[in-house]
DNA sequence: TTGTATGCGTTATCAT
DNA sequence: ATGATAACGCATACAA
């Protein structure tokens, strides 16, 4: 009876073969009475053994473990990116192992340090900004490095994933013109977000081709409701026609909506809005009930993974990926605005 | 000129020492010449060596690695555990490998066994909900499990860490006795809940201690926004000289707010508003500023980490322990009511 | 078809 | 003060 863990040499004994014949049964490889296959397995299962991966790794040269380095912390964004990576590389049987820098440079040199230490096959390091940072610092390692949702300067010299914020914003932008309106504003986070103006710009894109301009610019502020709801009075102060609203981020589509309602306009009747970032506890719910411009971070996130096992195998990657954003439609944007009125009594 | 990772035996050989020496002079080790320490150290740092972990697991039968088995994905509460987690055994060199079971027992069932195979040296099972659910079946393994935020039935066999719901209750409803309310109401999220249920408990033990009785009842309804909305106009019907209420989430808090401006009444000053959760997004932006219930789930998350780390060392722990919650006292329920009024033009 | 021997990279033990 | 050797658990090349 062995004390730690069933090791190999416990399951050959058990089994009455070599550690070498038992390897082979439960490897399914050479060839065997299938008795003595057949016996080695039963007798593992029996066991509850479970083959050392530190000794396979040893072995194969190979851990089949990645490392996530999340630059800071843990956010609203890092779940989808996260399923996105398992998704790809839990069918390859690849661990992946998280440590979160939280945007200390020292934090993120010394998780670089240790997973390179523990030979991690690969790293994807993930933000939540997509501005330019520097890459990974990993003397004298050939580990391969992708940056999912982040963006590494000089561009171009490593692999980025990051998501089409530009297109997301002719989508939307698309979207609103489609439902006939017009007379179109954007309210969005601060202008030092590379992401805010890549957004503005793609609205500004759409709108020239129909040859339309923004009313009122790009009107930048915090990524907050409280934003929405003051930027958006001020709007239609400055604005009374504005038939559509485009927001940089749902909550600040929240805001606005409530500052469009006060104003004893309805939405989408008067005017219609458009989201960002597809937030489903606010977007999805029926009293906000908002369209939005969904990132499709779980697509990048299998992207990122798949890309970093194709690295691994040899194939080097670089450049900048921009993975296409979608459009989930709800009823801030019905064209049939009489479909849908939460507030009846409201200034009837 | 080694090809692949640089070893031992490649700084032993450049700094012109045996893999023993280079050994004990990288760790500190017995005794040698300062000049020798010094030469291997420099060596080692010149070639950007990285001791190889697999290895030293090998050696020394444990992995400083542990499990994170997230049952229901990566939500809105698994950032703070993870967070606490990694506060906790990121300093013991300990690296964590997250899998997320996505309520799936097969994808569970497939990951525990992963972990076990990984020979992690122990396991995390977190859960956005506290109700029961089984333990984690690890066939004839002694893997140290334990459930963060997360708990087993039958209770008392595993350590089980959840927030401590029904004291975060009377926590929220204290603190509205203690501004001079007396008419308190309770909004919360489905009765199939636990943790909804725990905090109606708490709430009602409080007001018992005050001599008081819930007004209206504990209103059950989805933890969403349209909920609270719709539940508070309810409550406002049928009870109008409501001047505080308790909302189990955050976001009911948030509708409920909105239900009560638009009845013409103001927030705090007429009714006082704690939510539960204190989800920074919505709670911390100036326009809802709402006073809420923390869970302290990175706290919780740490102590699970702590936890875990003194069970690998032979301290056996059981028991269900509850963490307290912490009161975030914002706008919303401000004794002064007249510092705080956004919308001064309502009702007026 | 099965057993023996070797090595992956590291460290502890024993020898010098 | 330093070197040689063995061992951790596994898989493979080679031998039988």
């Amino acid at each position: 009876m062995p004390s730690g863990p069933v090791t190999i040499a416990d399951v050959a004994a058990e089994a009455g073969v070599s550690p070498a014949t038992a390897s082979r049964a439960l490897n399914g490889v050479g060839r065997m009475r299938v008795e003595t296959r057949e016996r080695v397995r039963a007798t593992a299962r029996r066991l509850g053994f479970r083959p050392n991966e530190a000794a396979r790794s040893l072995l194969r040269g190979r851990t089949f473990t990645m490392g996530l380095l999340t630059t800071d912390s843990y956010g609203r964004f890092s779940g989808p990116v996260m399923r996105g990576i398992e998704d790809a590389v839990g069918a390859e049987q690849v661990a992946i192992i998280v440590c979160d820098a939280r945007s200390d440079p020292i934090r993120e040199r010394y998780y670089a340090e240790a997973l390179a230490s523990r030979q991690v096959d690969g790293i994807i390091v993930t933000g939540r900004r997509v501005d330019p940072r520097p890459p990974l610092a990993l003397h004298g390692s050939h580990v391969p490095v992708i940056y999912a949702f982040a963006q590494t300067e000089p561009p171009g010299r490593d692999l980025c994933l990051i998501p089409d914020d530009r297109q997301g914003g002719r989508l939307a932008t698309e979207h609103l013109l489609a439902l006939g309106r017009r007379r179109l504003a954007h309210l969005t986070g601060p202008e030092r977000f590379l992401a805010a103006r890549e957004r503005a710009d793609g609205m500004r894109e759409a709108l020239a081709s129909a040859g339309l301009e923004l009313a009122g610019g790009a009107r930048h502020g915090a990524w907050a409701l409280g934003w929405g709801y003051e930027g958006m009075l001020a709007l239609l102060r400055e604005h009374p026609d504005i038939d559509g609203v485009f927001c940089g981020a749902d909550l600040v589509a929240h805001g606005a909506i409530e500052a469009i309602r006060e104003s004893g306009r309805r939405v989408p009747a008067d005017v219609a809005v458009v989201g960002f970032d597809n937030w489903e506890p606010i977007a999805a719910d029926p009293r906000v009930s908002l369209t939005s411009v969904d990132m499709a971070l779980e697509p990048l996130g299998m992207l990122a993974g798949q890309s970093l096992l194709a690295m691994i195998d040899g194939d080097p990657r670089t450049g900048i990926v921009r993975t296409p954003c979608e459009l989930v439609v709800r009823a801030s944007s019905i064209a049939l605005a009489s479909h849908w009125e939460p507030r009846p009594k409201e200034g009837a």
